[in-house]
DNA sequence: GTCTATACATAGATAGAC
DNA sequence: GTCTATCTATGTATAGAC
């Protein structure tokens, strides 16, 4: 799959998504017209994402998120009952897409090479696409409430688990020469989010996605395959 | 070295710095007394960095930080001018200590094979006995003033350029199989960096200091000592 | 040197006009 | 549905007592 046609299945999942995030929302949304709500709702999402991303989520204000939206203040509090509230339904929208699109992908290819393959470019094209949200989601999850927290280690657990899936699977086939499958799976975790993370790097630099996915691929394949030279305790 | 010798360099050059920016800040400090200043200094910087990191500076107020450094409002500013200068302060303080104890252990030892391991050892051990300052300065770079934002992007790309010299240095001996050496530096520092903004996942699943040193030295290795198969562009 | 009390600005949120 | 005007809480910072 090239990056163009990975393109438009994301812009589907995310119309879908907003979509189902504004059906969950129903009653506390005051505004009942569908086009209107699904319109500013994406206004208000992405100043909301675009402020927070240059200063952060708290010192963003909602006159600053008025002003950029072009929606009044009065207008805004009526898609959500405070800023808390806007801060867990972006939360959730990132998460929402970026797992089922990751577990989409997966599932269409074989093996656990073509599947460690399939996911990292995946998990690349995404975070390219959705850049803001990636950005947001790691960013502010420690600024949300208890709960709010636990759902959003849960959901850096749940990706970090894909991996450690495909790299066991592989390992059991012999496939894959590999002493520790938790530390590996972090390791291409954080590979992934240097991508997000540090965008203004990559662009300055000129590596494109592509490139990017390349080179992790490219890493992670040499260390599987590599002639091991003396053995290591393995967690589990 | 090990990780204690390693510890006590590094309590050293804590002493001194902290020192130093007071001597570089006397005139805005208005307490004049050697020992007051220093302890009520260490006080407020590690008040600071614990609220910080729990829930950001910009949620900080400064009410929590008096509360919770058991000084006066009043007190604290009479160190500080404004809370932005307290960010200042907290920053410089350890972009300062890391980029010369790393420049110290790497000069230390000679061939690119053995600063390279060096070069990951002594910066995973110096994140681990200062991860509140590395979360810190990682996680609150983009709430800094336009100048002071520029110096800690600096920074960040000084300690990849540290890598940048080792790995081309390597490759021009022979040494290392190395076909992107900029993305190279880029994962270790993205490595190096996952220590101390997950250090919770790490914690949880037991793996020390060593463990993870000896992990990402491993990778890093494995990747140039790999069999090439195919030619790819070398960026500059 | 440090404290208490307070000034002043700005934040989030809402009521009621349109 | 959206806007303007405004309430109340909380934030940073400081003046003056001790």
């Amino acid at each position: 799959m090239t990056y163009d046609e990975f393109k438009k299945i994301v812009s589907i999942s995310k119309k879908e998504i907003s979509r189902q995030i504004w059906e969950t929302n129903r009653s506390a949304i005051k505004v009942k017209k569908e086009e209107k709500v699904i319109g500013n709702l994406i206004r208000i999402f992405d100043a909301a994402l675009e402020i927070s991303n240059a200063k952060g989520f708290q010192a963003m204000s909602m006159r600053d998120l008025s002003a950029k939206s072009r929606l009044s203040m009065g207008a805004i509090y009526s898609y959500f009952s405070s800023k808390d509230e806007l801060l867990h339904l972006l939360q959730m929208q990132g998460r929402q897409i970026a797992n089922k699109i990751l577990v989409d992908q997966i599932s269409l290819v074989k093996g656990p090479a073509q599947k460690l393959r399939i996911a990292i470019q995946a998990h690349v094209y995404l975070s390219e696409i959705m850049q803001p949200w990636f950005y947001f989601t790691y960013i502010e999850a420690r600024n949300l409430a208890k709960d709010e927290r636990r759902k959003a280690i849960e959901s850096e657990l749940y990706t970090e688990k894909i991996f450690i899936d495909i790299l066991t699977k592989g390992a059991k086939l012999g496939i894959f020469k590999i002493s520790d499958i938790i530390l590996t799976a972090s390791l291409i975790k954080a590979m992934l989010q240097d991508w997000y993370l540090k965008r203004w790097k990559y662009q300055k630099r000129k590596i494109n996605v592509d490139d990017y996915a390349e080179f992790i691929i490219g890493v992670i394949e040499s260390y599987l395959s590599r002639k091991v030279k003396r053995s290591r305790a393995c967690r589990t």
